[in-house]
DNA sequence: TCTATTGTTCGATTATGATCGAACTTTAGA
DNA sequence: TCTAAAGTTCGATCATAATCGAACAATAGA
């Protein structure tokens, strides 16, 4: 089985917490997460192909932002709460409720387009 | 004179700042601002050329994080504060703080590598 | 009016990344 | 042992953007 890698704690940087979090598609991923604790990629009901929604699980965990674990055939993925809380305070619960509260969700899901 | 056009607070788009926000030398720019208020273009000491210094201005102008006027040959830059704390309550602020505390800013200054 | 200052725009280059389908890997279960 | 399910990887394409220097525009001031 392929080892994953997850950048530590103190290898997490802003900027790229920025980035992963700057596209529509990540976002709705956190926002799920949010919710649901720990959700397989195929829980995403996204409209992009499984490959591209592999690329984008794979930024967000290359970013730091998010744990992948295997579970079978499963890949089960979570926010790293903890260590962004201690990293950036208060800055995933503000860009997650800015989120809840725009439509940026419906955007994404009518087509992307924008 | 040309008009610089900014967007209006209701098409600030949470994914676009956090874009804007993504790169090191616009955090580094937004975070002398929140300490100078208003600050031409030629106050920022960062390492690139001055046609890209223009570049990120725009992409933070356009994505509707700072205001730009015109004063002489002057262009003052400030945060849009309070359209932002409207749209994304306590989202800039968190964002700010988590680069005060890191070491983005040396990391920028040093070479902009990784 | 001439010149220096300040910043923008343009064209080119280079790098990154979003996207897809196809092929592959791994595991669970029949 | 097969097969189905769940994801990953690969190769290709396409778009965006970071960067620079050079040329340009606008303004202030001598």
């Amino acid at each position: 089985m392929k080892i994953l890698h997850h950048p530590d704690r103190a290898d997490i940087h802003l900027s790229s917490v920025l980035y992963a979090l700057s596209d529509p598609v990540r976002l709705f991923i956190l926002s799920e997460l949010r919710k649901h604790q720990e959700r397989s990629c195929g829980d995403f009901d996204v409209p992009v192909a499984k490959s591209t929604l592999s690329h984008h699980t794979r930024t967000l965990r290359e970013s730091g932002v998010v744990n992948v674990r295997s579970l079978g055939t499963q890949r089960l993925i979570s926010i790293r709460t903890d260590d962004l809380e201690i990293r950036f305070p208060g800055l995933l619960t503000s860009i997650l409720d800015a989120y809840e509260n725009s439509d940026e969700k419906q955007q994404m899901l009518l087509g992307l387009e924008q």
